[in-house]
DNA sequence: TTTATTTATCGTAATATTGCAATATTGTAA
DNA sequence: TTACAATATTGCAATATTACGATAAATAAA
């Protein structure tokens, strides 16, 4: 079929897979990890920085926003791209609590 | 075209991108959930929890192994998944390094 | 050996993703 | 207004994903 079955989830489960999804491509890392970088969230050269052409990287940009990873907003003829921190924190709260409780377990057998 | 292009990417972000990705589908989360859950790591009742057909779950197991994300042994006739420490801890790390350093950014204009 | 039981694989249909050329949109400057 | 710059959208081709029925493979039990 190709569509997923998200109904017979939760919405914490999809949400987190949503998200995942998003960061689940190089280049949406790449942006990632660059908006990490420059100090301020003017990003109007991002597009100069990947190996991507513009539609391309305007795409991922825009599947980064609907998953609430990045925010954007308009900034004269530029646009202001930034990392959400909330939807971030949210991801970082799901692996460290996977990583605090993953050593409680008594067996492991693999 | 549908192929990423991974060559123009380095290996820590397709790593991290093949990792999220893994994750990126409500099912996959509830595995990892489940996996997490049990206290052992003899998960034969998977495909009971879930609500896919058997072979679909198989698919999304055969996945998360690919990306590093379970290991699997063969156990008799079961076989023994569990997480792999290693892979989300990476990932854990990721996101940590991201919320740490995501509040240390003078402008904040979105 | 025969019969279950458990998991994997194959085959296939429906749908989604990736990438880019072409084009549209929006704001700035001349 | 016209021209330019930056970003978004459209349309399309190539490929990947999702899901499951049918079937295979492997072990356990009778």
């Amino acid at each position: 079929m190709g569509a997923s079955k998200t109904e017979h989830f939760s919405d914490k489960q999809n949400q987190i897979a949503a998200m995942a999804k998003a960061i689940g491509h190089p280049a949406r890392v790449a942006i990632i990890e660059y908006l990490l970088s420059v100090d301020t969230c003017i990003c109007g050269d991002i597009v100069n920085v990947l190996p991507l052409a513009q539609p391309t990287v305007s795409q991922h940009l825009k599947e980064l926003k609907n998953a609430g990873i990045i925010k954007g907003s308009i900034e004269g003829t530029a646009i202001c791209y930034c990392l959400n921190p909330d939807a971030l924190s949210v991801l970082e709260a799901f692996f460290a609590h996977i990583t605090i409780n993953i050593n409680t377990k008594k067996t492991n057998c693999c």
